[in-house]
DNA sequence: GATTCATTCAATCCATATGTTGAGCAACCG
DNA sequence: CGGTTGCTCAACATATGGATTGAATGAATC
């Protein structure tokens, strides 16, 4: 029972196990892979699509895709000619977290270059999840997903509106002018709330971004709301209908 | 203010962003180096002491654990001709945790090499943190830090005895016998406390281990006690007495 | 000052990763 | 069936990372 172990097979032992956990540090140690993973913590994606959105060739796209796969990272739907593409679990976004946060931390790269960005846009009070619950159940705010439509369908925060950024600017007499405005987007280094927080108030609306995106919304464990007709979680056999519009938004 | 941004603007700056990311994963992805944070995770130490625990060149050791520095993973002391080496802060441990759990959690293959490293001894019924504190509060257990005694003095629960598995056959009769035993050690993938406990109910002592080990109890915002005359936090001067013996070990 | 010791640096070799290109494959369409 | 589409694979060039060796640094000691 209590076999004695040497010290070489503990030492075999620990390598082979570190071994395993450097393959996952590994999948993440590439700009390219970071910015898929950030993608897909969003909605499950196509290939091509992916590769349109970060501009990077369809074949490069498909082998980063298929590295996080191998290390487990993300999950594949095969439908038809598509593969979609999604995060494999909540522990992977938690993962990613964490090392934004380090980054965040630790680089003074990181503060620079986001400075360097966007310049004095960065004082825009945001409001932090628990007062935003708060004020929903009063209903005295309006809430934006500043994101693009396909990601308000496959999750968006309960009584949220999908307003991407890119449509705003033609839908302005659907906003309220008494009720601040709440705007939220993909994360904290996603633009659109702060761009879209921008736009309304040049425009005289009171409005503030959300301190978190989505995906951080919803690792906090946070309530999120999924559109029927959204792609499906199971990988049932072949929803081809999935693809339709369906959006019977929420006002 | 709102100043138009282009989508190459907008692009260009993800790139930069995520490339700082990446170069804090790129540090994360090599086994040599996750094994350094695990051990800088139990107390700060110097080069040639890591590499001797973990067997590599000291050249070697020394080159990885600048490579963790410029990624803000771990920072250096210089006292004397010794370069203490320690994690940056908290933030890096969290990270860590989140790679195992999501390593654990994906690989089947870690599942595998445990298993076949310790046998059947997977079934100790380890004890939970919340549970620990309450039977510690109690006073109906004897806790025991399994450690080398050094990672003791850098930090242990409040309440733990300095037992290194190493010592644990020749002090067998400080331990009481009424009382049930709980060992902790570095982690899960730490073996003292199991090795610990097997020894100590063969010899007919009620014991089990601790779920957790210190790092995580730590992070877990627990109370952890430093001794007096610990390698101390703050970079002071030159401490050339921190390296005496002190251990006012409490019973 | 010369010596010793812990650590770092520099140069090298080898292995692995990345990006690119073009070919291959499977599903679907006409 | 032939063509198109979405993705993957294979092969290559280039770049980067890791381990090893021996020399260099810098502090403490004699």
């Amino acid at each position: 029972m209590s076999a004695p172990l040497s010290a070489a097979e503990h030492h075999a032992f620990k390598q082979e196990l570190f071994a395993e956990f450097a393959r996952v540090a590994k999948a993440l140690a590439s700009p390219h892979r970071l910015q898929l993973l950030y993608l897909l913590a969003q909605r499950e994606r196509s290939v091509e699509d992916l590769a349109r959105e970060l501009e990077l060739p369809i074949a490069n796209a498909s082998q980063h895709l298929q590295s996080l796969r191998r290390a487990r990272l993300v999950e594949v739907r095969r439908e038809g000619p598509y593969a979609y593409y999604r995060l494999a679990d909540e522990s992977v976004y938690r993962l990613y977290q964490a090392l934004l946060e380090v980054g965040e931390a630790r680089l003074a790269e990181v503060e620079r270059i986001v400075r360097d960005y966007r310049g004095g846009r960065d004082t825009l009070e945001p409001i932090g999840s628990a007062e935003l619950l708060r004020r929903l159940k009063q209903g005295d705010v309006v809430l934006l997903d500043t994101r693009p439509e396909e990601e308000y369908r496959a999750g968006h925060i309960p009584g949220a509106i999908s307003m991407p950024v890119k449509a705003i600017r033609s839908r302005l007499r659907e906003l309220p002018v008494g009720r601040e405005i709440i705007a939220y987007c993909r994360g904290a280094y996603c633009v659109f709330s702060d761009e879209a927080v921008t736009l309304l108030r040049d425009r005289g609306f009171r409005a503030r971004p959300l301190s978190v995106g989505l995906p951080d919304w919803r690792a906090a464990g946070l309530p999120v709301e999924v559109d029927a007709g959204a792609a499906p979680e199971t990988t049932s056999p072949t929803t081809r209908a999935s693809r339709r519009r369906v959006s019977p938004r929420q006002r």
